[in-house]
DNA sequence: TAAGATTGACTGTTCAATCTTA
DNA sequence: TAAGATTGAACAGTCAATCTTA
């Protein structure tokens, strides 16, 4: 490879990061904006939400949920204070390991969920359908999907509560 | 289209939805961390830095460069702040129309930027190219590109300062 | 020693209000 | 009236320190 085309790969690594960032910027910044005018959750709170719906016993181990969301320990504390405050989480406890604290999705958090999905997804379906056509959505999941994951299994550790 | 189809398509939307934040959250993270620590800049500072660098007269609006990085404009008033106490940029007047500010690159802003890209610009092709071929990361860029991009040309306004 | 969770102090960002100029 | 910029109050998240349990 000439030290041109070095240069153009490197320019385009640029770029693809570059409008990964404005990418996310405008859609966070837009569909956060609805749902929280509609629904009082932040796009942050929804993926909590919905991450505890789709896992065993709609619960997950707190560590587990930060990792998932890559947030912090202390960040996942905080995101969920408010959540737990609300009614939506609630704590529950793990028998074998004392230092665990789930986080397990309440009816109400579960109805909640259910009730914002409407519009949210709405609105998600809206801004990729109109800019995007169905092998492009598929092609966009796959290169993304690249991008460093979640590392390691879930914890396990018998039904909480 | 089915209405088979119709879930998929919608689900589809919310799949490429969420892993643009998760690999955004993934990528903002390592990056971010290894900026901060060599250079002491946030990718935040650095992007405004790279913006004004390639801007004519190496200076922006405020509220252009607010636009660009999808920051409110408090948001860029503070970001600024930082900056400007660094000694990397100015702020620059406009002749035509005293309500307008510039922010303008200094000659250290444009050292520092120039310093930090030599390794910040490695950690991107590092974390893209091991994960994209060349052809790959144009399709990506491709795609990234279509969600929603800046409103409206730049102002205008005779050189500042 | 280490893993998980929380807390206090801090940073980055938003929103609403205000000020100046057009 | 509106555009651009800034400021005070508030919020979401980080980091470093601490506590409990393994």
């Amino acid at each position: 490879m000439s030290t041109q085309a070095l240069t153009e790969q490197a320019s385009q690594a640029v770029t693809a990061w570059t409008r990964l960032l404005r990418g996310h910027a405008s859609a966070t910044r837009a569909l956060n904006a609805k749902l929280v005018a509609e629904h009082g959750l932040t796009v942050n709170d929804y993926e909590a939400l919905r991450q505890l719906s789709q896992a065993e016993d709609r619960s997950m181990r707190r560590v587990d949920l930060a990792a998932h969301l890559f947030l912090t320990a202390s960040g996942v504390t905080r995101l969920l204070n408010g959540l737990e405050a609300a009614g939506f989480v609630e704590k529950g406890v793990c028998r074998e390991d004392a230092r665990v604290t789930y986080a397990v999705l309440t009816e109400a958090g579960h109805r909640k969920l259910a009730e914002a999905s409407a519009s949210h997804v709405a609105a998600i379906r809206e801004l990729f359908e109109e800019r995007f056509s169905t092998s492009e959505l598929a092609a966009l999941t796959d290169l993304l999907s690249r991008l460093p994951r979640v590392a390691g299994a879930d914890g396990a550790c018998p039904p909480p509560e």
